[in-house]
DNA sequence: AAGCGTCTTGCAAGCGTTTGCAACGCATCG
DNA sequence: CGATGCGTTGCAAACGCTTGCAAGACGCTT
């Protein structure tokens, strides 16, 4: 910086104003800064800048899963936007474990980051601690619930699973059941569940049967259920998955036992993943704004960021239900 | 940092090293160390760290893209690693293009990161330039060829475009096919495609047909094709697709046409996504090291930290082969 | 007993920025 | 014409840690 600054003959605290605050300097000297600053390829050391500021252009997001691609259509669609402003992500993965989390989020402060954004509503006390010391935006995506730390980004789960049980039973379909992986890795099935629990009767309509596996939502385990139900409860004509990945492995079983969809079995996922608008036949699903979360967030961020924006929003993204083939 | 030494009763340069190298500080004083920290719940501030030591125990990683459940999984597997070692992950995402990697390393750099992994072997001049000059690991993975820049740890794409080949004549096919996404978004694709070339030309047989669409690859892409394909060339009796996404689009396709696969023709794809061990039929794919390479990354880099592995190492960590339904 | 090497420890000088404060120039105003 | 105020700029003090260097403690050797 010294160097830039001897170039364009000016002090380094100039240069350090033209680059961050452009506008607190003369435009002579600026244009003189960002000249110096090109010839030599000069890029600030962040660290320094970090210490001396007591703040980074950094943003701490921790996420549960990143094979999971809800997350990661997040996670590219946030980072487009932020990057796209000078700031950068510093990534974490918690493996839904509450422990992880807590961990990423001290080593994650010791970054100072200019923002902190976790996924869900669920925290340790410690997180929650360090979470309310921390004199910075909070943002909680992917969960809409009460009590938030502070900003929250998301849809209801809840709202989706009721639109759910409307939808087949709009369909004719009359005895429910609800397929889901395990709560522990997913919160938020266990509110579309709830939500489809709801919707289903308030219409009146018997409880819906409810199968749940012991693992994460896999192709694989999507078949097992299906089989499972089928032989347990012959009588169930229309099902809602909590993932479009148990409901790929549920179709695949449907075709190996020659079971007709839509005709006997209607079948309704979540995530509109792309194989759902190809699949023989096609896949009705709820599509949750994933990207769209993403940008929210990074937008809200760089608002707040700039002091336009207030703590405590909550942005409901809502969601869109996409009929197709399968019931 | 100070509050520490007073509690523990020595100087800031002591806890300092105790807590960096715990070997150079007498077994008492490190325990009083430890103790005055766990009771403060101290955590060192990374940039005052990074600053004094210029270097930071952080990774940069740069990959062209999260969605893709190939390189995220190689993130989990390099991320758990690296930080049950107490390194973060500095993630970006370059989208397939050279010049966002170009300023994606830029800002790594920024951040004196302890070593620096990217995707592939492509990478613009500035780029080049730069981590030439940058003094520390850069690890190029998910590819294996020549000049590397330093490590690499990946596999031979060529060698899986011959596997294919091989095992679509050994099954009887004689007029194959290779359909794969857009180059531009896949090097490695193309790489597969050559060595599946030369396989079917060694062994005697017709060149393949060859289709490539131009976006990335995509369930609906593959069905596409495959469409495509059966009414240009009626003839082909075996598919080598560069991606299982492409595969099971195609599997779709010929499930609307009634195509009888195994039988009339032959499919075999690329990643062995969770789908292909479900499907119906089951598809038969070439696995790819997914988790391995992030794991192997992770770990040579922990040594070279330690300064027990050299530069210039090339890790092939393979493929399997997964025979299945489809061939 | 003096000399020497090794192991620990503290001192203090940075690391490369940011930013509060003061100084300066210039225009406006009374 | 002096006072006042605003817009720019530079000075220098942090920011919180790491690490080279030197000093002290200790145990051996000669």
């Amino acid at each position: 910086m010294s160097d830039v600054a001897e170039l364009a003959g000016v002090s380094t605290s100039t240069v350090s104003r033209a680059l961050r605050n452009p506008d607190t300097v003369s435009a002579e000297l600026r244009a003189r800064v960002d000249a110096a600053t090109a010839s030599l390829g000069y890029v600030p050391n962040s660290m320094a800048g970090g210490l001396a500021a007591s703040r980074t252009r950094t943003v701490g997001v921790i996420v549960p899963s990143l094979v999971n691609s809800f997350f990661s259509a997040t996670i590219e669609a946030m980072a487009e936007v932020l990057n796209g402003h000078g700031y950068q992500i510093l990534l974490g993965n918690s493996g839904y474990a509450i422990e992880r989390e807590e961990s990423l989020v001290s080593s994650f402060l010791s970054w100072s980051p200019a923002a902190i954004v976790l996924t869900g509503q669920a925290h340790s006390r410690t997180t929650l601690q360090s979470l309310l010391n921390a004199d910075m935006p909070i943002v909680e995506m992917w969960e809409l619930g009460d009590n938030p730390l502070d900003t929250l980004v998301g849809f209801s789960h809840r709202a989706v699973g009721r639109a759910a049980a409307r939808h087949l039973l709009d369909t004719g379909r009359r005895r429910l059941a609800f397929v889901s992986a395990a709560p522990e890795y997913d919160r938020r099935a266990t509110q579309r569940g709830a939500g489809f629990n709801e919707g289903v009767i308030e219409a009146g309509s018997t409880t819906p049967v409810c199968l749940t596996m012991a693992e994460r939502a896999s192709v694989e385990g999507g078949g097992r259920l299906m089989a499972e139900l089928v032989s347990a409860h012959p009588d169930v004509d229309g099902v809602f998955f909590s993932n479009d990945v148990l409901l790929l492995g549920a179709l695949f079983e449907c075709q190996r036992r020659a079971i007709p969809v839509p005709r006997t079995l209607g079948l309704i996922g979540f995530g509109d993943l792309e194989f759902a608008a190809w699949s023989q036949p096609t896949l009705t699903s709820i599509r949750p704004p994933r990207r769209e979360i993403g940008t929210a967030v990074a937008e809200h961020l760089l608002q707040r960021f700039h002091d336009s924006a207030s703590a405590g929003t909550r942005i409901d993204l809502g969601f869109d239900l996409v009929v197709r083939g399968s019931t």
